[in-house]
DNA sequence: CATATATACAACACGTTGTCGAGTTTTGAT
DNA sequence: ATCAAAACTCGACAACGTGTTGTATATATG
């Protein structure tokens, strides 16, 4: 039982990984299921013992990435958290898994992905600054919107580049979201 | 020749538009060409007599857009601009081509459509910001990065909900960019 | 009117997909 | 040791989408 579950695991884990390798070098459209299956030393038909299709192979690895971002902010603790603290957090997050963040972040990556990368993080930037009286319900919401995408769109420009040290990536975006708290 | 022309003209038109009829429901990936002929009336072989593939439509639409979007905003008309007239000519921009903006800059949309729609914004709000001395070469890139980002995704924003009037959209969105310029 | 060219079509060969039933090997239970 | 179940392989299948080629019709040119 205990080898049944540990070879079906190494086996989905190892398709995983080749469609990861492929999806480096690749745009998703071009990528095949013999590709994966090929690289991975299986036959096609073990890919679908494991995955519907491509689509659902690629949204297992954002499941994993989803796993780890919840697991970084629980709930909980959100009301101890401040801006300069969620900021410094979020970064740890993206750089931690860069090899996937950058490729699912960029143009080649999943717009749906980033989409609820945003949510997630708009819900937490949302819980710190509830309290800020000086934003109507609809300003907020605009905040959000522009402070996580121009966010997001910044570690992934860092990522690019890397033109600074991650300390001066923090000190500009926290300078830049700070100075957008202080409106009216 | 003339019929020619108009002949080629008409059909490259019908099989454009229904296309982005089609795409305007389904997601690009589950297009596909004999959807598009069908809808349009003409074989399937007639496709390949006016595109490469189906993203070579799709790009066929982008690039119209993006020559409005020159004709918008000349090159040397720009010493004269400001912040503030720019983001007013960068909203018309996008309101008055909505049926496809909305589209292309959404998650169902081209990631490469708005990655080169953020660069010409860069380029032409860098051009007002040059005499910014207060930026190091770095810092506007990075603030480039932030508004541009959130500068589209707040008109994307906007698009899908229009919780406020369009005066509000440019209002908002020119205390946040404002606020940014603003730092050392 | 004859010839050349442009447009659209019908048919073809090819690759990918998702599924199936049958067979093999490895593991677990009695 | 024996039997059952699980993981994977293999070969084959129909269905579908793709891109190309040769051909017929409409239009333009000399």
């Amino acid at each position: 039982m205990s080898i049944y579950k540990e070879k079906r695991e190494q086996t989905k884990n190892s398709l995983i990984n080749s469609f990861w390798e492929i999806y480096e070098k690749k745009s998703l459209d071009k990528i095949t299921i013999k590709n994966i299956t090929d690289k991975a030393g299986y036959n096609r038909a073990t890919f679908y013992v494991h995955f519907k299709d491509i689509n659902d192979i690629l949204q297992c690895i954002e499941n994993q990435l989803f796993d780890s971002f919840d697991k970084m902010f629980k709930l909980t603790d959100i009301e101890n958290y401040d801006q300069e603290y969620l900021l410094k957090k979020s970064i740890d997050l993206f750089t931690l898994n860069t090899r996937y963040y950058r490729l699912l972040l960029s143009p080649k990556g999943d717009p749906y992905f980033v989409e609820t990368c945003k949510e997630k993080l708009k819900t937490l930037f949302h819980s710190i600054e509830k309290n800020n009286s000086s934003f109507t319900s609809n300003n907020v919401d605009f905040f959000l919107e522009y402070t996580v995408s121009g966010l997001i769109s910044c570690i992934l420009y860092w990522f690019e580049s890397q033109p600074f040290p991650v300390e001066d990536l923090f000190n500009n975006l926290y300078k830049l979201i700070a100075a957008c708290t202080l409106l009216d």
